[in-house]
DNA sequence: ACAATACGTCAGCTTTGTTGACACTCCAAG
DNA sequence: CTTGGAGTGTCAACAAAGCTGACGTATTGT
């Protein structure tokens, strides 16, 4: 079982097949970002802007720590994204119902509008590689990445899954 | 053939999966990256220097322009890095035999010593994922992964891939 | 009343990316 | 042999986006 040879078919466990794996990974996220990124640098927003407006409208309402926990970056880091989002109105900040510290944050409707576009660009590169491949393919894709994560992250991962009906 | 519904399963095209598709990718990069970043954060490191070790052990003997192409910055970017790397003898830059106006990077042994904890720590990663997946689920992801990349980078990954044996 | 929580903000630092300008070496073509 | 251009390196200046630490305010719960 632990003898790669007799066990099994396990060729796909070399170095070099592993390192072909790592440089997949790479290259790939390239292509999966650039499309927002060309979409982001005319404007004044960067991949961090994009990552915030996601997850608002994601889960609509969620609150500032929440956020960060997902995004796993400093408040002082998420703020400073927060604020211009704010100022330009993509972003509404409410003060929380039930507990009146927290704030929900909600797109408005320019921000519903760009999140559409980058995400159309988005979705439209990941269709179009899940059709080259097939069902078969992306159910191992999947399955990959969701065992590359980490505890924490794939917690996170599966709780927005599940939330997404 | 354009009707979803019609045509053949093709759920897994729904807007739904690729939003999942598209946050699976965004949390498993992470995951991807978090190993190594641990290593570099100890040393005076980052991601940038990791990539430039990567690519140099990966074709030893590159010149600077090609290191640029893979990586996709610019020349002060890279040389910034590259100064660092060669000022600590991680990083041996030769003048090029046939034109002496290039520059040959190799590893140094300290610098492969390098290459090899980061590399490690990643191939564990990826292998523990491949392991928990399975050798079907391991050609799905590597099929998506390369239809998601785009022409050029593709054209460098398979370059690359050919190149490694 | 008081401690803890959620949030915002100020100041300052780091890494990694950018553009623009300039110099040097070398190869090759005229 | 001169000259143009390619490959490389360096300087200055700047921006995006991360970080830490400290502090203030409003609100909540004990």
């Amino acid at each position: 079982m632990s003898d790669p040879i007799r066990s099994e078919n396990l060729l796909y466990l070399t170095d070099e097949q592993l390192r072909q794996g790592i440089e997949a990974m790479y290259f790939a996220y390239r292509g999966f970002t650039a499309d927002p990124d060309r979409i982001l640098e005319s404007m004044a927003y960067g991949r961090a802007h994009h990552r915030a407006i996601h997850f608002i409208n994601r889960a609509p309402g969620t609150t500032v720590t929440n956020l960060l926990d997902i995004l796993g970056v400093t408040k002082q880091s998420l703020n400073r994204v927060l604020r211009t989002l704010i100022e330009d109105g993509l972003v509404e900040s409410r003060v929380g119902t039930s507990d009146r510290r927290e704030r929900n944050l909600f797109l408005t409707e320019e921000g519903t509008a760009l999140e559409h576009r980058l995400s159309d660009a988005q979705r439209v590169r990941m269709r179009t590689a899940f059709r080259e491949a097939g069902p078969e393919d992306v159910a191992g894709f999947r399955r990959v990445l969701e065992a590359m994560m980490e505890g924490e992250m794939k917690r996170q991962y599966l709780s927005l899954r599940e939330s997404g009906k």
